[in-house]
DNA sequence: AATAAAATGTTATGTTATAACATAACCTAT
DNA sequence: ATAGGTTATGTTATAACATAACATTTTATT
């Protein structure tokens, strides 16, 4: 079985377990993103789902399709890109830590990293100390991918 | 002096020292944010210099000169919530460190703290063992202040 | 089959951002 | 002072991203 597939697979499995519906469309849309070796905004998404499957869905569905992705924790929006990536971690069985994404600013090719939990604990303990209060600690990092370099 | 009015004279320095001028409008358009208490949009901003000065900027001018305040470290762009803010550092001496914005998610306050020294060598080793290279280490963190939490 | 809930479609509009070209304001050198 | 180059701003159009409101279809439950 190939990396999509199984990919798929295991999305589908969450989703049930959490008595949700992994549908066509919404597989459709998991799909691109699951392919895409870059980051995708929603626009591009419609025009993958036409190219890829001959499936016509309007961007406001897209948008809808990826809050429901996004609340599945199947996918990641990235706020400095408004544009949307698979989760890497969704064939993995570990839990998905803090999230931090080192984004190619030319060709939004992205890496989902980890960074060490002293520095998120120093980061959070910034955040406390000018009290305000974290909503996500997701972090999204603007650079420049080996190739664009 | 008041605040305003000693930001707007250093800004003005700064930029005479770079050969650079700091126009009535870019004045009018920095004021806007140095008066703000939260991160504005390029249109807010019109609408700020319409109602503060009867100044009718348009968009894409007010959008020049936001890049020109950028180049000369006046203001910086929040990209996760695609507004702008003036640096809170204007005014200082000291040289301008790698900035952490934490955002009000629902009011747009920011609060623009330090990182320390060894969590952006932390995070400049995690980009460099991705075989990404930084652009800029600005971190813009998603919060809630505490008049909003 | 009747009903309710969830998913998707449709249309309109709001918001953020840039491209392309024109004009105005401002130096600087003769 | 003025001609010519540079910088700043204006104007118009359009691209790109996102949400609101309401209608229809599909699915699950009784
Ligand atoms: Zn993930
Ligand atoms: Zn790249
Ligand atoms: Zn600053
Ligand atoms: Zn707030």
């Amino acid at each position: 079985m190939n990396k999509l597939d199984a990919v798929i697979k295991h999305a589908e499995q969450q989703c049930k377990t959490n008595g949700a519906r992994l549908t066509d469309k919404r597989k459709q849309v998991l799909s691109g993103l699951v392919q895409s070796n870059k980051a995708l905004s929603a626009y591009e998404l419609v025009d993958y789902c036409e190219t890829a499957f001959s499936a016509r869905i309007p961007a406001m569905s897209v948008y809808r399709i990826l809050d429901f992705l996004e609340s599945e924790h199947l996918v990641h929006k990235l706020n400095i890109a408004n544009k949307y990536v698979a989760c890497a971690h969704i064939s993995c069985d570990h839990a998905h830590g803090t999230p931090q994404f080192l984004i190619c600013k030319k060709c939004s090719t992205v890496k989902e990293v980890s960074i060490s939990q002293s520095t998120i604990l120093e980061l959070k303990q910034t955040v406390t100390d000018a009290d305000y209060q974290l909503i996500s600690p997701q972090l999204e990092i603007n650079c420049l991918c080996a190739q664009c370099a």
